[in-house]
DNA sequence: CATTCGTGGCA
DNA sequence: TTGCCAAGAAT
């Protein structure tokens, strides 16, 4: 059980000054918690001053105008919390007498106030038993109990708030609660934890096994997809490389860059295509090139060609020296890739180091 | 389940 | 400098 270990450290080290704290009203433990959503303590204070300065209480929040809300809260960020706030308690003067409700179904029903919202507001004004499961205490509880998996993930979640129910004493709630959140906010810090000083480093799983680095596990960056595709490098006796203008869309378009195709079977074909003949295509070292979107597989083949006959007169094709390439506006990676063939290192696929 | 919503701090 | 992300909830 952790809720005795966490209560001494919070007697010891808890933050008790916080001006939410005292005097701490339902209504101005609403209001931190609201304002509290997504931003930190420091920022959060000077706010909460002027708030409940301006509006100290229930009522008065209800009977003020929007504008008046608004101006108080502008610069805090996220403004729909401010209007769900206003909302709020007009509704708490229709349904619940002028008050914030004691029930966590009707507190959660509020516009603004999601589940461990409301279990922070009934911990924390009232004194009940509701566990609570922020940014903080997800963190505390995934490295505590070695929990694996992105909190945003339904599985991991539920997970989550059974540890956090779990934990919740059936006293002190409201030191209890503050207690986990300082403990997350201070010493069990994203970065850098202090374990050291941790009042459950004995039996946390993530100390023990060294994971504190790994845990909470970071929401999985979307995978891109891979696409492939073959740049042909067709080089002429003079040493020009042939070139052609991208299509008006899709990447790089309308930029000059290195004639393409899906696989080299249809290289030589190509080649023709442009003016070209050309065969005897010699791999080089493919390369990976990303975009925002995808990931670009780039196989490139070298061929030593010769312009056909009739070659065509110049619009979408060229053909262009070392010192044409420097000029014209190449994609970045064609660009690299050229240049290290003209520096001579280019590397032969499985004739290189 | 992914996206949107603001701002400030920090690596 | 840029990117990540911090006391979440609504859509």
């Amino acid at each position: 059980m952790i809720a005795g270990r966490l209560l001494a450290w919070y007697d010891l080290h808890g933050r008790k000054d916080l001006p939410w704290q005292h005097p701490r009203t339902p209504y101005r433990v609403w209001l931190s918690e609201i304002m509290l959503q997504q931003t930190q303590v420091a920022t959060v204070i000077g706010y909460f001053e002027r708030f409940v300065a301006a509006l100290p209480d229930l009522p008065s929040l209800a009977a003020a105008p929007q504008d008046d809300v608004l101006a108080l809260w502008a610069g805090l960020g996220y403004y729909s919390r401010a209007r769900n706030l206003h909302r709020a308690a007009k509704l708490c003067i229709e349904r619940h007498g002028g008050e914030l409700p004691r029930d966590i179904a009707a507190l959660s029903d509020l516009p603004g106030i999601g589940r461990s919202t409301a279990g922070a507001i009934l911990a924390q004004a009232f004194g009940l038993r509701h566990p609570i499961l922020d940014g903080n205490v997800k963190r505390v509880l995934s490295r505590y109990h070695g929990v694996h998996g992105w909190a945003g993930a339904t599985r991991t979640a539920e997970i989550l708030w059974a540890h956090a129910e779990a934990n919740t004493p059936n006293e002190r709630l409201a030191d209890y609660t503050q207690a986990i959140m300082d403990l997350g906010a201070t010493l069990c810090a994203r970065s850098r934890p202090r374990c050291d000083a941790c009042p459950l480093k004995e039996d946390c799983v993530a100390r023990r096994d060294g994971l504190t680095v790994l845990l909470p596990t970071k929401k999985a960056p979307k995978r891109v997809p891979t696409r492939q595709t073959c740049l042909l490098i067709l080089r002429d006796a003079h040493g020009r490389v042939l070139l052609e203008r991208r299509p008006p869309t899709g990447v790089w378009a309308q930029l000059w860059s290195l004639p393409e195709t899906d696989s080299i079977d249809a290289a030589t074909a190509a080649a023709h295509k442009l003016g070209a003949r050309a065969d005897a295509f010699a791999p080089l070292d493919p390369f990976v090139h990303v975009f925002t979107h995808y990931r670009l597989e780039i196989s490139p083949y070298l061929a030593s060609a010769a312009p056909l006959p009739r070659v065509a007169d110049g619009d979408g094709v060229r053909w262009c020296s070392e010192r044409d390439i420097a000029a014209l506006g190449l994609p970045a990676p064609v660009k690299k890739l050229l240049q290290t063939m003209h520096g001579g290192t280019v590397q032969m696929l499985g004739g290189g180091a």
